[in-house]
DNA sequence: ATGATTTAGTTTAGGTTTAAAGTATCTGCT
DNA sequence: AGCAGATACTTTAAACCTAAACTAAATCAT
């Protein structure tokens, strides 16, 4: 009964009358495998791009997607970002972006800012050299999403993000810990 | 200029007539941007969910994503899959489900049955205890995805599942190498 | 001011994940 | 038969990632 994408319903029991309003409990059964459905095909779709946009970055440029996720969220701010907001723009757990942002620093491509007001912070930003590799890797990797999505109608990837969009909303609004 | 959701494009060079159709290269840049916002917009709904289901597995059934991911996908064949068929399905490398499985036999909830055909394959299967764990999670995971969708009036679930049914169609045509 | 609480970031332990290399078996060709 | 290549799976090294515990600094309430 579960994360299958190609079942449709069995036959039901016998209504007293041709009956086209399907009863509660059908009705139910089959919000619950819409709900899952639409659940799945996102995942993959999600894990299907993610894979080949890892491997190119890997191939091309010799970089990982965390790492290139990490620079692109600081590339809008030239003034830096500190550790717990790049944690939650990235989705991802404060220590998991201190390994992140460590190896980053090694590689010489962001740097640690210590900030004067608060002993415990710093900002994170692009160094010159971080932000000259990002801007190289940007636009190939966008052209690649591109390709990516080429096949696709512009309606249709309008629709989309008009969907995904409310969707994105209803998620945050419900348990909204962490804003978009 | 990039994974910037909340753009608008600036000013344009004078047109010499008002031109309700943008020129070529604003299309093309209107593409890209709507290419990669949906790409970026997919993304963290996936994620947004992905890691509130993680977090919900772990709290009330002390399982991983990953380990219950694999378990749903052996729980459509009795007869189990191969170790192949599930790294295809999960759409992760064959090492990472030789270590998934390899934590759920230790733990009793799959088992490696050897091909008798073929002395390099196996079978991999739940055992009673497994099937029995999955499916009580099973349930209460399923409400979960429903209730985390539940303010997306159906119409637009249902046009959901259409356009990233589509999508996926699309990406798996176009350099498909595994099938879904 | 001083102690409690909160906040920012790191560390740790354990599990996931990949790419690449390795092992064993099977298949096809001659 | 016997060998070349393909296939099924595992191993390895390095990176990612989480949850939880930890450190240090800031804030708040007396």
């Amino acid at each position: 009964m579960h994360f299958n994408e190609n079942k449709e319903r069995a036959g039901e029991a016998p209504a007293p009358l041709p009956e086209p309003v399907l009863d509660l409990a059908s009705r139910l059964t089959q919000d619950h495998h819409q709900a899952l459905k639409l659940w799945l095909r996102m995942l993959s779709c999600t894990v299907k791009i993610e894979n080949e946009i890892r491997g190119r970055l890997r191939s091309q440029f010799g970089i990982t997607l965390p790492r290139f996720d990490l620079m692109a969220q600081l590339e809008r701010y030239p003034q830096g970002l500190r550790m717990g907001e790049l944690s939650r723009r990235m989705m991802v757990t404060g220590g998991n972006v201190t390994g992140i942002t460590d190896q980053l620093e090694q590689e010489g491509l962001v740097q640690r800012v210590p900030d004067p007001k608060d002993g415990r912070a710093f900002s994170v930003m692009l160094t010159p050299a971080g932000r000259k590799a990002f801007t190289e890797m940007a636009e190939v990797h966008e052209s690649w999403v591109v390709e990516l999505l080429q096949d696709i109608p512009g309606d249709d990837k309008g629709q989309l993000i008009e969907l995904l969009s409310e969707m994105k909303g209803h998620l945050y609004a419900r348990n909204g810990k962490d804003k978009p």
